[in-house]
RNA sequence: GGCCCCAUCGUCUAGCCAGGUCCAGGACACCGGGUUUUCAACCCGGCAACACCGGUUCAAAUCCGGUUGGGGCUACCA
C-alpha cells in the first residue's frame, strides 16, 4: 500500500522509565512515519503536576534512542512546532479554550471532588454512567469571580453535542458508533489553569500537523470525545488507528505493579528471611519491608530492583530499561514488539529494523489482544544475536556489561569479541556474561559450586585426570584451542574414557561450574599460568 | 452496572473483507529422537485450534444474529 507522506507522533506521560507497551505504540507510529517517508513527532505530555517528573522525560528519550526509535521534532531535536512539553504551551490551550467559552461550547464548573463523587454513587446506583448535568446558563465571569474568591474549585468542561450520533471510523476496527449524549461534558481545564489530556491531545495534534494517531485500544472510548473537540474548534480529525492491548503471561495487563507483585511472591515462597539486610540492602526501613511483604505498600522502583538483585531474584521485564539489563538486544525487542498486533502476512518473522519498515502496513494490524510471551522474545533475541554484524554486537555487550557493571567490562575489544565468538548460540547478552566472567576474576576466588564438585571432582577419578591433564598442560608448548583440543583428546584416549570424564574435571576447575564455553577456548582464553594455577588450587582444595 | 472492543493450536499468528483450492499454514513453547566436551545452538520427527448455538448458501473458519468467554473505558491520569 503506497501512501502520501504522514505525521505521527508518540506522546508519553512523562512518568518513570518508558513502560514495554509505550515503546510498541511507539514504534508503530515511528514505523508508519518512516515508510511512508513522512514525519514523526515526540511531545511530552507533562500537564500532571503531581505524577510528572522531569528526569522521567530524559529516560524515555533514552530508551527510545536505545530502541532506535528517533524523532524528526521534538525535545532536543526541536523543530518549527514547539515547545513540544505541554507544560510550556499553556497560553496556547488558554487561547483555544477562552474561545470555546465565548462560543458557549464549553462552561465552568464550580464542584468539589466530594460533590462529584456524590453524583457518581448515585448514577452508578441507578446503573447508569454520570452524564454531567449541564447548567441551562453558563456561568459568567462575575460567577467565576465569585467562585474563586469562595475558595472554590474552576474548572472548564466542554459542551458535548446531545443528540445523535459520533462515528469514529477506525482503522483497524472500522466504524464504531458512539451516542453523543452517552458521552456527557468532560472537563477540558483542571483547576490549576492546565489543560486536561483529551484538550491538549487535540489541540497539540492539530498545530502539530498529525494527520494519524495510532495509540491503544484504551483511548477508542476518548476518540468520539476528541472528534467533538475538533469540531468545534473547526479542526480536522486525525486518522486513528487503535491497537489491540498487550496482556502479559501472568494473567491481567502488562503492568507496572507486576515486578513488585513477582517480589513479593518470591519473598513469600523464600520463607525465612533477613529483613534486616534486605532493608539495608534496598535502603529503607525494617518496617518498610515487613509492610512490602505483607502486602501492604510497596515502595519505588529502586528499592524493589534492589531487594530483587540482594535476593538473586529475576523480575519480569516491564520497562524497556529492564529488557536491556536482561541483555536482549534492542533489535530483538523491537521485532518481537512489531509482531504484537502486526505480521507482514507472509511468513516471516525475523526481521530487521529496515525490513519491518519496508513491510509495514496500517492495515495488517491485528484486532485481537496479545499476550507477552517471554519464551518467544528469547527466541527472537537468540536469532538477533546470530545476525548481527560483528561490530554492532560488540558494541552492544559492552553498553551491556557497563549498564549491569561487570568486571567483563574492563575487557579489551578482542578479547571481548572472542567471548562473543566462542559463545556462538547465546540466547542473551546475560548469558554470554555469566559464562565469561571466570575470566575476569583472581584464581583466588574461584567459587566452586557444591554439586560440580561433587559430581566431576569426587567421582569417576575426577581429580586423578585433573593432575594428569595439569601435567600435561604444563609441557605444552604452543597453547591454542587445536593443541589443547589434542591433549584432551588424546589423553581421554590412553585412559579409555569419554572426552567428557576430562572436560569437565578441568572445566569445574578452571570456572567453578559444569557450564562454561567449550572447553578448549575456554583453556586459550583463560591463559594457560592461570589455569595450572587454578588446576593447583583445586587439587589442593579438594585433594586428599 | 453502563458503554465499547475482541474471539483460529498452550502462545504469537496466516487464512476472513472479495464463501469452495483449509480434514486449516508458519513460528515459539512442549514431547520424542539425533549431534555433542558442559550449557546454549543445531538437525529430524510429533502433538495441537476454527468458543458455542442458530441462520443464509449447493458450499462457511470465512457472511448474519444470538449466547458464552476475555479485554478496555467509566478521573480535575494520560
Amino acid at each position: 500500500m503506497v501512501q502520501e507522506p504522514v505525521v505521527t507522533r508518540f506522546a508519553p506521560s512523562p512518568t518513570g522509565y518508558l513502560h514495554i507497551g509505550g515503546a510498541r505504540t511507539a514504534l508503530f507510529n515511528w514505523l508508519l512515519a518512516r515508510k511512508t517517508g513522512g514525519k514523526f513527532l515526540l511531545r511530552i505530555e507533562d500537564t500532571d503536576q503531581k505524577r510528572n517528573t522531569p528526569a522521567a522525560a530524559r529516560q524515555v528519550m533514552d530508551d527510545l534512542r536505545w530502541l532506535g526509535i528517533g524523532w524528526d521534532e521534538g525535545p532536543e531535536v526541536g523543530g518549527p512546532n514547539g515547545p513540544y512539553f505541554q507544560s510550556q504551551r499553556k497560553e496556547i490551550y488558554d487561547k483555544y479554550i477562552k474561545q470555546l467559552i465565548n462560543d458557549k461550547k464549553a462552561y465552568y464548573c464550580f464542584d468539589t471532588p466530594d460533590q462529584l463523587q456524590q453524583m457518581r454513587e448515585k448514577a452508578q446506583a441507578e446503573k447508569k454512567n454520570l452524564i454531567y448535568p449541564r447548567p441551562d446558563k453558563f456561568p459568567d465571569d462575575k460567577d467565576v469571580a465569585k467562585a474563586r474568591a469562595q475558595g472554590k474549585p474552576v474548572t472548564v468542561r466542554f459542551a458535548m453535542p446531545t443528540t445523535g450520533d459520533i462515528i469514529v471510523s477506525d482503522v483497524v476496527r472500522g466504524e464504531v458508533i458512539f451516542a453523543a449524549r452517552e458521552i456527557g461534558d468532560f472537563i477540558i481545564q483542571k483547576s490549576d489553569g492546565l489543560p486536561t489530556y483529551h484538550f491538549a491531545c487535540v489541540v497539540d495534534d492539530e498545530l502539530m500537523g498529525v494527520t494519524h494517531v495510532i495509540r491503544g485500544q484504551e483511548h477508542l472510548m476518548n476518540t468520539p470525545g476528541h472528534q467533538a473537540l475538533q469540531d468545534a474548534l473547526g479542526f480536522r480529525s486525525p486518522v486513528y488507528a487503535h491497537m489491540s492491548v498487550t496482556v502479559s503471561d501472568s494473567g491481567g495487563k502488562l503492568s507496572k505493579r507486576e515486578r513488585p507483585k513477582a517480589l513479593r511472591q518470591a519473598i513469600k515462597a523464600l520463607g525465612d528471611l533477613d529483613t534486616q539486610k534486605l532493608a539495608g540492602a534496598a535502603n529503607i526501613s525494617v518496617a518498610e519491608v515487613e509492610e512490602f511483604v505483607k502486602g501492604k505498600n510497596t515502595p519505588d522502583m529502586s528499592a524493589v530492583d534492589a531487594m530483587a538483585e540482594y535476593l538473586g531474584i529475576r523480575l519480569p521485564e516491564i520497562n524497556v530499561v529492564d529488557f536491556f539489563k536482561s541483555g536482549y538486544l534492542p533489535e530483538a525487542v523491537v521485532n518481537f514488539l512489531a509482531f504484537l498486533g502486526w505480521n507482514p502476512g507472509d511468513e516471516r518473522e525475523i526481521m530487521r529494523l529496515d525490513e519491518l519498515i519496508d513491510a509495514f502496513d496500517l492495515g495488517r494490524l491485528t484486532k485481537s489482544n496479545s499476550l507477552f510471551d517471554r519464551q518467544k522474545l528469547i527466541a527472537f533475541n537468540t536469532e538477533h544475536i546470530k545476525m548481527l554484524p560483528d561490530d554492532r554486537l560488540l558494541g552492544r555487550f559492552r553498553d551491556y556489561l557497563k549498564a549491569i557493571g561487570s568486571p567483563a567490562a574492563g575487557g579489551d575489544d578482542k578479547l571481548l569479541a572472542r567471548l562473543i565468538k566462542i559463545n556462538a548460540g547465546a540466547r542473551t547478552l546475560a548469558d554470554i556474561e555469566k559464562k565469561c566472567r571466570f575470566v575476569f576474576i583472581d584464581n583466588e576466588d574461584v567459587q566452586y559450586d557444591e554439586k560440580a564438585v561433587k559430581k566431576v571432582l569426587l567421582k569417576h577419578d575426577g581429580l586423578a585426570i585433573l593432575r594428569a591433564v595439569g601435567e600435561r598442560l604444563a609441557g605444552l608448548e604452543v597453547i591454542t584451542p587445536e593443541t589443547v583440543e589434542k591433549l584432551l583428546r588424546d589423553l581421554a584416549g590412553e585412559r579409555q574414557v569419554g572426552l567428557g570424564k576430562v572436560a569437565q574435571p578441568l572445566r569445574v576447575s578452571i570456572c567453578g561450574t559444569t557450564v562454561s564455553p567449550p572447553i578448549f577456548d575456554s583453556v586459550d582464553v583463560l591463559g594457560i599460568q592461570n589455569t595450572l594455577q587454578r588446576i593447583k588450587n583445586t587439587l589442593k582444595k579438594f585433594g586428599t
